[in-house]
DNA sequence: GTAGCAAGCAAGCACTCACTTGCGTGCCCG
DNA sequence: CGGGCACGCAAGTGAGTGCTTGCTTGCTAC
């Protein structure tokens, strides 16, 4: 069950599909890009659709993403690192996503494949930003799922979006710093630990860690 | 060049092509659901192609959208209904975009009818932030472009993925402020205009405006 | 009335699509 | 050597799919 030709028909499938969606992968086009025989592709799979499924199926083309640390200890520099790599990753999923969220209402059994990168990242950014909160870093009164919405949605929508509308955004590579530094301002992370009521103003601030800087703006 | 069935055509096939795509719109389809003869179909639009690019032209759904106000008196409030109303605008058209967006390589021709929406947002974000700007709200230093594509970036991937993943985002009614709120925090909004550098302090605060109120979070 | 025009209807054409059948062929393992 | 076994090749089938043709029908304007 572990043919050699069955992976280079699944890799060829991922990439006919990504290319032209699922009407658009004829099973002559994915038999020709994989240098098999259509028949083959029926023999091992038994149809286009089971052969797409399999191709696409959550978890097809996975790759370890940069993870956050438990400890925050230099949020800008770390969130940005976990933008890029999280932009970077979906930048490259960018044409099998969009064609499968096209395709979602007709094939709900696909979507599988696109919900699961926002749900790990939600996971990932949820448990940060608790970390963030024990630190007394962040304003009380944030809307915690508003706000990992907000910085996954804007990762998506560049990924997704950019080469449609390249002035919509900031520069590729200056993007990830812009996205996390938006971010941590807007859960109130600021030069200093949060002010928060009116006392404790000297209370939590030097004493329990560097606190952390987001403000200045030219620190290349 | 105006005939009845023209509408009803072209109205069908918007339909048509956001259910199934430009591959699963066939003229046979988008003829039953106009409840017209396929042949007419043939003769006032001359093929599939130009019916669609005449059915998915940029302008052929657009409908008025809630403005900003010139002068910003109360943020929070004008900026959720603006949220609001972009977010209810986007969700209706969701098929259509994630179709058009899925077929945009093959086609892109047909992505100027995605790429107007936002650019419109775009251009009222930016003269409404110059206002806010000219008041003394808004940090000096924040990243224009990089905020406004965050906000653009979550109403956008709420719109197109909420039925995906509901739980991922705010409920539908409470969204608006919050992606509202998120976008007046980053750009620095606070109960009190932004202490700037040092001075003018109490230059701009209590002189040219009522001071907005973003905190809080009780307010309904 | 009748000319013109929009639209319906039936049929068909060339082509693609997913999928099947039958048969040949090389290769590995006992 | 010989039997599976994976795969290639040629051909075909039935169901679409975009598009055309030829003809009829009803309505409106002169």
């Amino acid at each position: 069950m572990e043919s050699p030709s069955r992976d280079r028909i699944l890799e060829a499938a991922q990439r006919v599909y990504a290319e032209h969606g699922f009407r658009g992968a004829t099973t002559r086009r994915i038999a020709e890009a994989a240098g098999v025989n259509e028949v083959t592709l029926f023999r091992i799979f038994g149809g286009k659709e089971a052969l797409l499924a399999a191709a696409i199926r959550p978890g097809a083309q996975r790759q370890d993403i940069v993870a956050l640390p438990d400890e925050p200890a230099d949020p800008e520099r770390e969130m940005t690192a976990w933008v890029a790599a999280n932009l970077a990753f979906l930048r490259e999923r960018r044409s099998i996503i969009r064609k499968t969220m096209s395709e979602m209402e007709e094939r709900p059994q696909f979507a599988a494949c696109v919900r699961e990168g926002p749900q790990y990242a939600r996971e990932a950014l949820g448990v940060y930003l608790a970390a963030l909160r024990g630190h007394g870093w962040v304003d009380g009164d944030v809307d915690v799922r508003a706000v990992i919405a907000m910085l996954i949605g804007v990762v998506f929508s560049d990924a997704m979006g950019r080469e449609l509308m390249p002035d919509h955004f900031p520069p590729l590579a200056a993007a990830p710093r812009s996205y996390a530094r938006l971010f941590l301002r807007a859960i109130g992370l600021r030069e200093r630990p949060p002010k928060r009521a009116s006392k404790q103003e000297n209370e939590t601030s030097a004493a329990d860690g560097r606190p952390p800087q987001v403000r200045p703006s030219n620190s290349r």
